[in-house]
DNA sequence: CTCGCTGAGGAGCAATTGCTCACTCGCCAC
DNA sequence: GTGGCGAGTGAGCAATTGCTCCTCAGCGAG
């Protein structure tokens, strides 16, 4: 995209405003000025420019980001944020690199009096080692979610609550529940409890939540907590269930699989995600890209923490079939992989 | 000027929030809500990314422009413009490329009403060959100096003006008086005459002069026109004389040489130049570097046109002495070029 | 312990920029 | 000739941006 289809002429005035404007940082008007030209029309040529490329804007990345998987992530799934975490050799360090990624995220974003509810699974587990906020901030860290009959794994919400807690100087909200009861007049049972409806209820108001994306195959989280079967989780892949998010189950095209298993769970409701400002899902196994398609599908999720490795696979399951739909490019695209991954072209 | 002086840490959110500013075009607010920063913050960041060069701004420039050049001979000398044409094998085509980049200045500044004054000169004299307004213009072109004794010659103010004149639909206006008479007496009497007190009582008033730059070798164009002796051009050396401007002689510092010729002169007064809003200098001759630097100095040229060549030799020259007093850099400086033309130091 | 210094951070304002809209001009069909 | 039609243009306004000044926290000296 060089020398491409502008006359010399053209070409020659383009690169001159161009020049005069970000190199020697006149205004539009002195530029204009200059040229005998209208602001206006200058503004033009320089939109222009930039799209033609004869301005090259770029920035020199650290090796170890991915600026342009994130773009490419938030763009097609009209998430608020995207963080890609740069690849690790074996799966526990990558999931640590993810972790500091959500951790640092947070750190950022939380702000005293903030309430935040947490989800399970073993990518969200890690947060807490890497939470190291600054100051004190008082916020409160709430479960949103029953714990697994494992009960000692630092991946259960509880245990998440309570070191982010602990190591923040604010408080933690337990939700003493099972994330899966017997039924659903048990389930009704629990959540008449006075400390389970209003734990639920506090994270119902969180302006944040942090889950994890689990899959649907036989080692996925769920059935390794034991929360649910190996014939309950087949038969939610027999339903088209790819993933889930809080215990709710969604196919690949992000529609919520209705099941028995829903009335048995004690956690906060899609629809109470969905009310949630900032949900943020952090996502580090490799097996798992489907999954995490239909739940970034599902619509509720605002903030996407993932590995290099399941960034690409996502983008790939979803990039195919719609190479640019979700959000239109804002701007002219300056950087080539952009380019790549949006089939922009000029004219 | 990469992974520098910058922490990790610190490398990080800037290549961040530039890349987020830069490709994603969103506004600083949107990313200061986003990093949770306030948007001064956001700015000044965003400010240190390009200082550091995180943000790399280049402009593609076609090849036979010289934009650095330009923009380092306007530093140098103050000027308002700067345009370097393209070098040229032989003599006379680069005196051409300079002239049709005179000529397309003209075309761009020049409107209806305005008064242009000239001076004469083989490269002044090349331009109203190239002058081809798209429309007509309603321009006065007035003769700012007298004529030389070759009157047949196209480097002849009246006969520029003419040419200019007739080509843009616009009129002209004459000096009926050679460049250098007897003495004073006689010049005061030619100074007298109705006609010829109206025409530079014009060229006194005008918005613009074009103007070339002589030198003070023996085959300078005052020498050639037969307006001045060997001796005389010889003598003017002796007092360091450098070069002129519509007959008044420079030194190397840019000072007026008093000298008799003054006094036997038709020309607007390098004064009179002074109260010109811009004035354009048309350069294009391979051996006069000094004397361009000379009149550059004076302060009165607000132009320059000037051949790829000549404008490096006087960089290098004026360079040395003092690599960046005139203008200071007015903000980061991103092409490679510009650094070593400006001694920038980051900090 | 207090004082003053230095540098970061943020409020508020002025300048710059992006954008919308109404208009003109040239072109083509009628 | 004339009546759209579309591209290109500049006025004017709203949003964004750059900047200045003030505040405050941290820190070293007295």
């Amino acid at each position: 995209m060089r020398p491409d289809n502008l006359s010399e002429a053209e070409y020659e005035v383009l690169a001159r405003i161009a020049h005069r404007y970000y190199v020697d940082d006149r205004t539009q008007e002195e530029v204009a000025r200059e040229f005998g030209l209208s602001r206006p029309k200058v503004q033009r040529l320089l939109e222009r420019a930039r799209w033609s490329g004869v301005v090259d804007i770029r920035i020199v990345a650290p090796p170890w980001l991915n600026l342009d998987l994130e773009t490419r992530l938030r763009a097609e799934f009209g998430l608020a944020d995207a963080i890609v975490a740069s690849r690790r050799a074996d799966p526990q360090s990558q999931r640590e690199a993810v972790a500091r990624s959500a951790a640092q995220f947070l750190e950022r974003r939380l702000h005293d009096g903030a309430v935040i509810a947490f989800g399970h699974g073993r990518d969200a587990g890690e947060v807490p080692r890497f939470f190291r906020p600054q100051r004190r901030l008082d916020c409160e860290f709430v479960s949103a979610m029953g714990g697994s009959p494992r009960v000692d794994t630092p991946t259960n919400p509880n245990a998440i609550c309570q070191a982010l807690a602990s190591s923040s100087g604010g408080h933690s909200r337990s939700l003493y529940a099972p994330a899966y009861v017997e039924n659903t007049e048990v389930r009704d049972r629990f959540l008449e409890q006075e400390a389970i409806a209003d734990t639920l209820g506090a994270a119902a108001v969180a302006s944040m939540a942090l889950v994890g994306i689990g899959s649907v195959d036989d080692g996925c989280t769920m059935v390794r907590s034991g929360c649910l079967s190996l014939e309950e989780i087949a038969w939610l892949r027999d339903q088209g269930a790819v993933g889930d998010i809080l215990g709710s189950y969604v196919d690949a095209r992000g529609r919520l699989i209705a099941s028995p298993h829903r009335d048995r769970l004690i956690a906060l409701s899609i629809d109470d995600l969905r009310r949630v400002e900032t949900v943020v899902a952090v996502v580090s196994e490799a097996e798992k890209p489907l999954a995490v398609l239909g739940v970034l599908r599902a619509g509720v999720v605002a903030v996407l923490v993932i590995d290099e490795d399941n960034a690409h696979a996502v983008l790939d399951l979803a990039g195919p079939g719609r190479p640019n739909e979700t959000e239109p490019a804002r701007g002219p695209v300056h950087r080539q992989e952009e380019v790549v991954g949006r089939t922009v072209s000029p004219a």
